[in-house]
DNA sequence: GCTTCGAGTTGACGTCGTAAATTTACGACG
DNA sequence: CGTCGTAAATTTACGACGTCAACTCGAAGC
């Protein structure tokens, strides 16, 4: 038999070759991404990550995994930071507040609207989960503990919608007069809480 | 001197062109956009678009102010379309998610986070604008009339980003068990008045 | 030492956007 | 009516892309 590719040396060449793509698409952009390019970067021809990955689209969905990790590590992070449910709710809006201030272009390509199919990739799936886990876990203890009232389920996809609104209309660049992210997610937060606690989404008020 | 086109039938070029880009956009999302495919449909040669448009970032540019013209007449017909004020504001975020249930891949190019380069397609930052507009004017209204509370530019960024992220996160596939958009569009409209009645985004909660 | 076979490279194909060269066809004028 | 100038449109060509297929190479097993 000839050498046979370790476990370790299959991942070490997929993770380094998923870092040069994280990193040029934050310097340019999604069509600056090309397997050449990747190819130069890395020191290998362009049809070697071939052997590691399906195609181009797979490349990226790893990308898009690794970078729902780091998501899903600091959402985990922040739901253990707090002694108390709102505390813990309020810090999983600052690190999600963080975390798209820090990584705008991980943010970026992980929440892009059009995706390549993402169910085909087992990995990606994987993590977003555990960030919606941590996400969903965090509102239902708030439920249960009364400050906040609702289906968990309808709450968390709200105050997660409200939170990525905000964001992703900032990355756009589509806000009013460029308002400060920061002030309006805090804002976006308050408004949420306020008005998730004085009575349940389904009531109209007035 | 040789015949000359006249604006009427430049913009009859254009706007036909437009109308294929936009179809096949919806067929076959954004990869399925080519200027041979386009050229094809139209019934012209590849070159032929050059002259009534830059290039193809610039036919893109132009079916997103179409589309972003569309949402904009779908807005001010909305906030026209009530008595009162908290009335339009309502009939404003209906309007939002009509849009977003019609003409989902024209809200995808719309809203599409990475876009190449904005500013420089006047008609387009102008049919954005008065979609802008449209939204802050019926904001502003239901402030001065004491319906909800704060700054007006945070507010209709507040109330906008909500909508927002509810759709993008739908059209991304990424609500927790793919709850119903209609629901939770109402629930977020909901629950943002709610919170903007009973105080300003400003102040903490509890 | 020869064989075998996986890892990696090279070369090629069909596609893309589009620059440059070329052809076409219409209005003005002798 | 011919022919000429020029705008409009097409043809051709280039470099870059993703990736298939054929190839080279070098280590492990006999």
């Amino acid at each position: 038999m000839p050498r046979a590719l370790t476990a370790h040396q299959v991942d070490a060449f997929r993770d380094e070759l998923c870092r040069a793509a994280t990193l040029r698409f934050a310097e340019n952009g999604y069509a600056g991404v090309t397997l050449r390019g990747l190819a130069r970067e890395v020191g290998c021809s362009p049809m070697t990550p071939y052997r590691y990955f399906a195609n181009k689209d797979e490349i990226l969905a790893s990308v898009r995994a690794a970078a729902f990790g780091r998501f899903a590590d600091a959402s985990e992070a922040a739901a253990r930071s707090a002694p108390d449910p709102l505390g813990r709710l309020r810090a999983l809006g600052r690190a999600y507040l963080r975390f798209a201030s820090e990584e705008p272009h991980a943010y970026r390509i992980m929440f892009e609207l059009s995706q390549p199919d993402e169910r085909s990739h087992p990995d990606l799936a994987r993590q977003a989960l555990r960030a919606r886990r941590a996400k969903f876990e965090v509102v239902e203890e708030a439920i249960r503990d009364g400050v906040i009232a609702g289906d968990p389920i309808e709450v968390a996809n709200l105050l997660w919608a409200g939170m990525h609104g905000v964001i992703v209309l900032h990355l756009a660049g589509k806000l009013h007069e460029n308002a400060d992210l920061s002030t309006l997610s805090q804002a976006m937060m308050n408004t949420l809480i306020r008005g998730l606690a004085s009575g349940s989404p389904k009531e109209t008020p007035r």
